[in-house]
RNA sequence: GCGAGGGUGGCGAAAUUGGCAAACGCACUGGACUUAGGAUCCAGCUCCCGCUUAGGGAUUGGGGGUUCAAAUCCCCCCUCUCGCACCA
């Protein structure tokens, strides 16, 4: 397979499948702790294994890849894995589709992906590859599960759950969209259920509290999370009722308008509600009101002409302040998950409580007072909600509103009739499903015993490999005797019954990051010294889906471990990376909806659907996906054009966290460009084949000082961009330039011994900047011209900053604020002289027009700018 | 409604600290080489005015402001994308 010379054109299929051939030979891209070097993690978000790598994969992983091979190249030793989230809910709809067991058909999907990462070429340590549905894997999940539950951090409980009947399962609050299935868009319905949580919201306040301490991840997915936990600070206040006994704890934000609460609402789930309208008039009509929200579904709940209602329960309770009688309602908004459930309504003060009153004809009474207007509870149009003094409040009159949310708490605690809380919208964290296809909850529910884990020694409990799939997606595990039925592990007692719930997928994404540290481990989750050495992940890169689901479950997963004594950090991801979308413009024809590319012939100006010839619509620029027709397959490309140029293009055409427009030319023209750089090696290689990269000791002149002074120039550009920005788009321009700049040096002044080392060490600088970016090129050219090795073993180039310094430096001459005159002058030419020269500028000159000169402005290597 | 991020040539974009707006690339136009070009090389390419030469003017969503100087800082508005949304 060797060739004895250069090839004349660029083969990326042979210069590919050799350089992946050597460096797996090779096995260039293991790592091991190495306490002698510095650590790097990098990780991207490990795929699903839907079946093929898609175009948003290849940017996500071709960006981890520079900066992985990049930080290499600079002397970390860096950890770089990959594998597979391999549970979910794909792989039993192919199931149900193909007839094929889910395991067989993940495996297979797995094969297929990694050929395709491997056939892209990036630099994975594939020893460390991992994927979550093998028991090795979900068995440490299962031993953390039974320590949490031992803990009380997992628990069971009945209530009312989001319930996908598309899906057949239960989904958890972040996985619930507008009301929507996250995954298949079905309307989301409540149903009644016995679930296992954890208990995420014991870390709310910590969680909340370290988003300002991960200053290396994006403002918005920071706000993001801030906004999903939802942390409100208030009061709980009880409601006593009248003529029983008890009382209705509510919670609010605004103990400071107590004194003109008039009547209370609360969630129709509420149990409250039922017990006291239970034998009243009201009786049937709150029976009918609770039937109704309860198959009302959340998307309709959501939706803006959701008309406020509610029913009066046929029960009062008393406003402990002003020990007036208040009318108790079970309103549509009010939420069970939220607070206590119930809701005191000061209808003057909170806008939605003042619509519920003026439609119900309920009392208004003012509490609070803007200064210098008097409010009359008659004639106001909207609740007013800023501001003010207190009125009508007791003790607490004439005391402003920001000072009685203190004194009226101090109060509520001292006669013990509630207390300062906070509320916080996240809930905690539901992760039973009612699938086959994923880790079982390992739990046994004995007639004796009651709710027993199972003992670590009986663990991994395994997902039996002999389901069979059921239609509509149901699952099979609750009708698999052999799984169900087994005896109690604490009393032995033969009547017992397994969990046949599994986890949601999202729990073992929340932890594959240390596991990937010591991969094998079979003695905990992890090797603590393996996670000691490379943990937490230094950058992690992903798609901005993520901002809370996964990233979210993730930071309370490490807290959970280091409480267990098991990791000693908090957050698991120090820098983090959300990449945009990838995007494509789509086909719509009236009759056929979407269309491919290919049904829209192109006729003239338009476009005519190629079933029914009706005009094409060229849509808007959307996200790539099948449904939309408007991907394109990394496969097709691959072949065409090879990895690199796949690689080359979803870098150069936009910064990474932007979303990226596909564009087929583009493509075409990265591919151009590493020819470009083919030929110019090729031209060259019997000139610099002996030639020493120019070690700096001559100086030059001319256009070899120029090239010179680029090739050190666009080092400190493409580092700096690499570094410190990952703007890998400015970083190829900067290569692009000192590549055209070769082109432009004088064709006999290259062959001179001085030129050719001159060259050399511009044809390497170009070699080893691309080489993160286009691996397989670079490799090729660096052994076309002598070299021995690996890039990926040279280091990272260096820069001097007086091989940067211009001798002259372009002034740029402004005659009040605008560009009049550009000149040359020595650029260590002091602010005297650059002035001197500047208003003797002809240009200048007749500018100023005789006119006295106000002032000059002179900035040191810029510009000078006269002002007249 | 609340929160975040965008808006710069025909297109993707660049401008790191307030200092030449449009680097680099795509598309397009012209030329060279050529049997041919969808290969390659060279040149041009924001808009308007202009004796197509010289030159001048305008321009970073719109309006105002600060400054010698604003894509960049401040205020108001428009618009697009994303997230949350009856949260008491």
């Amino acid at each position: 397979m060797k060739r004895e010379t250069m090839q004349k054109e660029y083969d990326p299929e042979y210069v590919e499948s050799k350089w992946q051939r050597i460096w797996e030979e090779k096995q260039l891209f293991r790592v091991e702790e190495d306490p002698t070097k510095k650590k790097y993690y990098l990780l991207e978000m490990f795929p699903y294994p839907s079946g093929n790598i898609h175009m948003g994969h290849v940017r996500n992983y071709a960006i981890g890849d520079v900066v992985a091979r990049y930080k290499r190249m600079q002397g970390y030793n860096v950890l770089h894995p990959m594998g597979w989230d391999a549970f979910g809910m794909p792989a039993e709809n192919a199931a149900i589709a193909h007839n094929v067991h889910p395991a067989k058909w993940t495996y297979q999907n797995i094969d297929v992906m990694r050929s395709q990462l491997k056939r892209l070429g990036f630099s994975y340590d594939w020893d460390r590859e991992l994927a979550t549905c093998k028991p090795e894997y979900y068995r440490w999940e299962q031993w953390l599960f039974v320590k949490m539950f031992e803990k009380g951090m997992a628990y069971r409980k009945k209530s009312f759950v989001n319930w996908c009947e598309n899906c057949q399962t239960v989904l958890a609050n972040e996985q619930v969209e507008a009301g929507l299935c996250w995954r298949c868009s079905q309307v989301v319905v409540q149903k009644e259920l016995d679930q296992w949580f954890l208990r995420i919201t014991d870390y709310a306040d910590d969680l909340l509290e370290y988003c300002d301490r991960i200053p290396g991840w994006p403002e918005k997915v920071v706000t993001m999370q801030k906004n999903w936990i939802g942390k409100s600070v208030g009061a709980e206040i009880h409601f006593p009722l009248e003529n029983r006994d008890g009382h209705i704890p509510v919670f609010t934000t605004r103990q400071d308008t107590v004194f003109g609460a008039t009547f209370m609402c609360m969630a129709p789930e509420h149990p409250l509600v039922a017990r006291l309208a239970a034998g009243t008039e009201q009786e049937a009509e709150v029976q009918g009101f609770i039937e109704r929200m309860k198959r009302q579904d959340t998307a309709k709940r959501t939706s803006d002409d959701y008309e406020k209602e509610g029913v009066f329960v046929g029960a009062h309770c008393i406003n402990p302040f002003t020990k007036q009688r208040m009318p108790i309602f079970t309103a549509n908004f009010a939420l069970m998950e939220y607070g206590t459930g119930a809701v005191m309504a000061v209808p003057a003060h909170d806008q939605r409580d003042f619509e519920f009153a003026r439609k119900y004809g309920l009392e208004i009474i003012v509490v609070i007072q803007p200064k210098g207007e008097a409010l009359d509870p008659e004639s106001m149009t909207e609740a007013y909600i800023d501001e003010g003094i207190l009125v009508r409040s007791g003790p607490f009159d004439g005391l402003e509103n920001v000072k009685a949310f203190d004194a009226i708490a101090d109060y509520l605690e001292e006669k013990k009739t509630g207390k300062r809380t906070v509320s916080f919208r996240l809930r905690d964290w539901g992760i039973s499903r009612q699938r086959y296809w994923g880790a079982p909850i390992p739990v046994v529910y004995c007639k004796k015993c009651g709710v027993v884990p199972v003992p670590e020694e009986n663990l991994p409990v395994m997902l039996p490999e002999d389901a069979g799939m059921l239609e509509g997606g149901r699952s099979p595990l609750p009708e698999l005797e052999g799984f169900v039925k087994t005896s109690c592990p604490a009393c032995g007692h033969p009547d017992a019954r397994r969990e046949t719930d599994t986890m949601d997928t999202f729990v073992e994404s929340s932890w594959y990051f240390e596991r990937y540290c010591s991969p094998g481990h079979d003695k905990g989750m992890f090797d603590k010294k393996a996670v000691g050495y490379w943990m937490p992940v230094d950058q992690y890169i992903g798609g901005i889906e993520h901002a809370i689901l996964h990233l979210l479950y993730s930071r309370y997963f490490t807290r959970v471990l280091r409480d267990f004594g098991l990791v000693t950090y908090k957050e698991p991801f120090t820098r983090l990376l959300t990449q945009g979308m990838v995007c494509k413009e789509t086909h719509k024809c009236p009759d056929h909806g979407f269309l491919y590319p290919e049904e829209a012939v192109v006729k003239d100006q338009s476009r005519t659907c190629k079933h029914c010839g009706s005009e094409v619509g060229v849509g808007r620029i959307e996200k790539m996906s099948k449904s939309k027709r408007n991907v394109v397959d990394p496969n097709t490309l691959i072949e065409k054009y090879g990895a690199d140029t796949l690689r080359l293009f979803c870098l150069f055409a936009a910064p990474p966290e932007r979303d990226l427009d596909w564009s087929d030319q583009g493509v075409e023209g990265g591919y151009r460009f590493l020819k470009r750089i083919w030929r110019l090696v090729a031209e060259h290689v019997a000139d610099v084949q002996t030639a020493k990269p120019f070690d700096e000791e001559k100086e030059l002149t001319g256009d070899l000082k120029r090239l010179h002074r680029k090739i050190h120039q666009t080092v400190k550009r493409v580092t700096n961009d690499i570094e410190a920005r990952f703007h890998f788009n400015t970083a190829i321009s900067a290569v692009m330039e000192l590549v055209n700049t070769i082109h432009a040096v004088k064709a006999g002044i290259l062959s001179t011994p001085e030129g050719a080392s001159v060259l050399r060490l511009a044809l390497e600088t170009v070699i080893v900047l691309l080489s993160p970016i286009v691996p397989h090129l670079t490799e090729e050219l660096w052994e076309a011209l002598g070299n021995s090795g690996s890039v990926l073993e040279t280091s990272w180039p260096t820069y001097r900053e007086e091989a940067i310094a211009e001798d002259e430096i372009l002034i740029v001459v402004q005659v009040n604020g605008k560009v009049r005159s550009r000149l040359n002058i020595a650029a260590d030419a002091d602010e005297e002289a650059i002035k001197t020269a500047a208003l003797a500028d002809d240009r200048a000159v007749a500018r100023i027009a005789g006119r006295p000169v106000k002032k000059v402005i002179v900035v040191q290597k810029k510009l000078v700018n006269i002002v007249v």
